[in-house]
DNA sequence: TCTGGGGTCCTAGCACTT
DNA sequence: TCTGAAGTGCTAGGACCC
């Protein structure tokens, strides 16, 4: 904890929302909703027009389409996503080398290491200067937060939403956490909270009047003691600018529970194969091979396995993963299957080590041997959703509007498209052989509205555009009907 | 009316070694 | 040779975060 207040927490505002009403203009100052848009689908991130309807992140958008039937829902489109945090990010590391991405959307700042501020004016005057650059770089608005720690900067910039900036003047922090929730905290969850709820502790400050004995008997040793020091407004967390994966991992959860044993097989291998290829893409290997089982109940249990040495070999991810699904009792049905890896080493190679190794303890507890039945080619080629992410039901987000020649095309609401002859647009919505286009880009007036057979020859799936320097180029015909509600039909 | 995906960290039980 | 304590690695589950 240091005296003056120079750690900046950046938070971006309703983050994934906002880029698409940057980048949809038709729906600016409307109600859009971003997230898994199947039956098991949840929000990712609600607009703030959204959000007065009562809708918020992780709500099932089932609910969230009866709290607000009119709102625009759309998939995620991640590589536009990624592409403004770039740009995000690249701005943060103008003012100091010490940047410590927590997401996409938010990261710590140490300004002192970076010689940007001292005290209270200069950070002041440096998270001013930073909400502007954003905006100007992006469009957007995020809310700063700056104090002497980590904790209390991220707290500053929760209080600061949206679009502000709040610094917290050292020798203040105890008065200001005080009344807050002692879910303010980072690290209390609704556990936490009811737990601390019912031994009579809502607050920050009667958290800090409880002791540190108290809490360490109420929630255990690390956590307890943790929970104390933010209580007196203590953290001394260094900003890390480099972070190492510490595991990797895939999942799918399934339109509808799967019964068949085959199919279970099936999908597991699949997820081995996609969990390899993000493995080798992040150039590591692992030891710990883990199977993730989510049962029609919603009781979540996972099986792993530590193999002698690290392996990036698709082959024996497959053979493992296979092994430990063996051992569980998928009778009543399957919601969700996942495959990680952990233990990872900083190197890719084939361990030919481990994988004889692993073929011989498979013979010795006499594994189904017919589980590696169907092989795909190496996993790897693939980036997010595959050709066969339709194919798994789930598969709801990541695909960025992949082609799909073999099949009926599908059009996500939201997912970018081309026209021949119209341009670049996007999708409102699908269904009964048709697709509703809106055309309309980045920094254009709303666009019009025209509809298409999915099969239509002149349409196709593009990239999304930049946010910024797209100009006024005006869209290729005016806006109308700006009420019709987006969505599918 | 249900509850995503990709992570991290902590705890606890158990087996094994010293 | 047996026993107990302590340390370590593995496994499983829970809580939390964005």
């Amino acid at each position: 904890m240091r005296s003056a207040p120079t750690i900046l927490h950046l938070d971006m505002d309703a983050f994934y929302a906002s880029v698409e009403q940057a980048s949809k203009p038709s729906l600016r100052g409307k109600a859009v909703i971003v997230g898994g848009l199947g039956p098991r689908g949840v929000v990712a991130t609600a607009s703030y027009e959204a959000r007065r309807f009562g809708v918020h992140s992780a709500m099932p958008t089932a609910q969230a389409r009866r709290l607000c039937p009119n709102g625009a829902y759309l998939v995620p489109r991640f590589s536009l996503y990624r592409a403004v945090s770039d740009t995000v990010m690249g701005l943060l590391r103008e003012l100091s080398p010490l940047v410590e991405p927590l997401s996409l959307d938010e990261a710590f700042v140490d300004l002192e290491a970076g010689g940007t501020a001292w005290d209270a004016a200069s950070a002041r005057a440096a998270g001013e200067r930073l909400r502007a650059d954003i905006a100007a770089a992006t469009g957007l608005s995020g809310s700063v937060g700056l104090a002497g720690s980590k904790m209390l900067a991220k707290v500053a910039s929760e209080e600061a939403k949206p679009d502000g900036l709040l610094l917290i003047e050292p020798g203040t922090e105890r008065a200001l956490l005080a009344p807050m929730s002692v879910r303010t905290l980072p690290g209390v969850g609704p556990a936490t909270g009811e737990h601390l709820r019912r031994a009579g502790i809502t607050t920050v400050g009667e958290l800090a009047e409880a002791g540190e004995d108290e809490l360490v008997r109420l929630v255990g040793r690390a956590h307890g003691v943790g929970l104390y020091r933010m209580a007196l407004g203590l953290d001394d967390r260094p900003v890390v600018a480099e972070r190492d994966a510490k595991s990797v991992s895939v999942e799918d959860t399934f339109d509808v529970d799967l019964h068949d044993r085959v199919r279970i097989r099936t999908e597991v291998q699949r997820l081995a194969d996609r969990c390899v290829g993000r493995l080798r893409a992040s150039g590591h290997s692992g030891r710990t091979i883990v199977l993730k089982v989510r049962r029609y109940d919603f009781s979540t249990l996972t099986r792993s396995e530590t193999l002698r040495g690290p392996t990036d070999d698709p082959a024996v991810v497959r053979e493992a993963a296979a092994r430990l699904l063996e051992g569980v009792d998928t009778t009543g049905g399957v919601r969700l299957l996942g495959v990680g890896v952990s233990g990872l080493a900083d190197y890719t190679q084939e361990d030919l080590f481990a994988q004889s190794l692993a073929g011989a303890a498979a013979g010795a507890e006499g594994a189904d041997p017919g589980a590696q039945g169907p092989l795909q080619p190496p996993a790897g080629a693939e980036g997010a959703g595959g050709p066969e992410a339709a194919s798994a039901g789930p598969g709801a987000t990541g695909a960025d509007g992949a082609a799909e020649p073999a099949r009926e095309r599908h059009w996500p609401a939201g997912s970018d498209v081309s026209h021949a002859v119209y341009g670049p647009g996007w999708v409102q919505g699908s269904g009964v052989g048709r697709v509703t286009v809106r055309f309309e880009r980045p920094g254009s007036t709303p666009g019009r509205v025209r509809t298409f057979r999915v099969d239509d020859p002149d349409l196709a799936p593009a990239d999304p555009l930049p946010l910024v320097g797209h100009g006024e180029a005006p869209s290729a015909e005016s806006a109308e009907g700006a009420g019709a509600g987006p969505g599918t039909p």
